[in-house]
DNA sequence: CGGGAAGCGGAAGGGTCGTTCCACTTGGGC
DNA sequence: GCCCAAGTGGAACGACCCTTCCGCTTCCCG
């Protein structure tokens, strides 16, 4: 999705399918501190040529990253279309910290800094102005409470990647856990004082 | 504190602890993943006096990190004096995210598994059979939910993780609004269903 | 079906890391 | 003050990483 539709030669086409999904798997189940020779062995390729097509692992990562990214953006828009504003909001919330319990790599290349990433920060900006129109819902509803900012899903973003573990089991109880305290700690029913302000994004890059 | 008072020439006795303190340094401020020569470049000594009182890289984390769980169960004891039972556990889980989130070493030691580290494992017990107490005791006036367990002392503590930035001020903001939220979600007050059940000691070793 | 470019594998370059080795220095009991 | 064990610094080792290079293979156009 990455546009790149130069016509390869058919086998390089099957060899560079293959180290994708290779990559996709190997940084699912282990993070970005996979060699580069490893994930090459596990497509049967050479490392010759993975760098053939992607000149640097932070190429690879990124084309990876950017196809989780637009699965991401797509569960907001489904969950912007919920007629109830408030379990959109929740499933939103829900679904994406699913994906990332689920996959360790995501987390790391999500919250690891591409401030020269070009379409990388452009989808990420339209999955925020997606998830933001979710959060205008809710508000509007008056059960999402209103100093909700966007900075508070980075902070259950990068909170929920702190779950991590060797298994995808425990990660993902853990991480429903900890979404089902954070749901009810944004509904808007106490008027317990708003947190400190913060800004997470600009420490983020 | 882990023994090893065994009689050290002066200057060597020197040599040790400006080891230790440079080491605490750098790694709460870069966290583990600090070069050895780094550390005894910092610390005005060469690689191999800093291999000669720790055989291991882990070694010398272990020591720096057992310092600090100290001082982390010293917190928890002192919160579990409060007057008020509830106030008590709050402070005493406020105060722990915030150690941790000035410290990056500190969160990186504590949330790796030291399986084999004797007086590690011992230490982290004391700390948590001191919490348990507070624990108890803000249930007991019913301002803490019933259901709540240690692994959800575990589950705040790598959310808080997961808040490592490289700036620390960041850092800390981060965490005192993430804490802010638990506590808001611990009260009892809220019948909300209790989140599905864990088993994060397990995963953590 | 033949030639040439595109594609390929694996060895090798350059870097960093944790750790070890060894010739040299120094503290402190006699 | 002498002497030697304890202590020391820095070079060197092996393992690993990302990346590049190069001689060989394979596809595909004409």
């Amino acid at each position: 999705m990455a546009g790149e539709t130069t016509q390869l030669r058919v086998d390089a086409r099957q060899n560079r399918d293959r180290i994708v999904a290779s990559a996709r798997e190997t940084f699912a189940a282990d993070g970005l501190d996979v060699s580069m020779t490893e994930i090459a062995r596990r497509a049967g390729v050479g490392v010759a040529t993975l760098y053939r097509r992607f000149p640097t692992k932070d190429a690879l990562v990124r084309e990876v990253f950017a196809e989780q990214l637009e699965a991401c953006t797509g569960e907001v828009r489904r969950a912007a279309e919920d007629p109830d504003p408030w379990r959109g909001f929740c499933r939103a919330v829900e679904k994406l910290c699913e994906m990332q319990a689920r996959d360790r790599g995501f987390s790391a290349a999500f919250l690891t800094a591409f401030p020269e990433a070009v379409p990388v920060d452009e989808l990420r900006a339209v999955a925020e102005e997606a998830f933001a129109g979710v959060v205008a819902r809710a508000k509007a509803t008056g059960r999402l409470r209103p100093d909700f900012t966007t900075d508070d899903l980075t902070l259950v973003l990068m909170a929920n990647n702190g779950l991590a573990t060797d298994s995808v089991e425990t990660s993902v109880a853990a991480s429903r856990r900890l979404v089902a305290y954070f749901l009810q700690a944004f509904q808007a029913r106490d008027p317990l004082p708003p947190p400190v302000r913060l800004g997470l994004r600009d420490a983020l890059g």
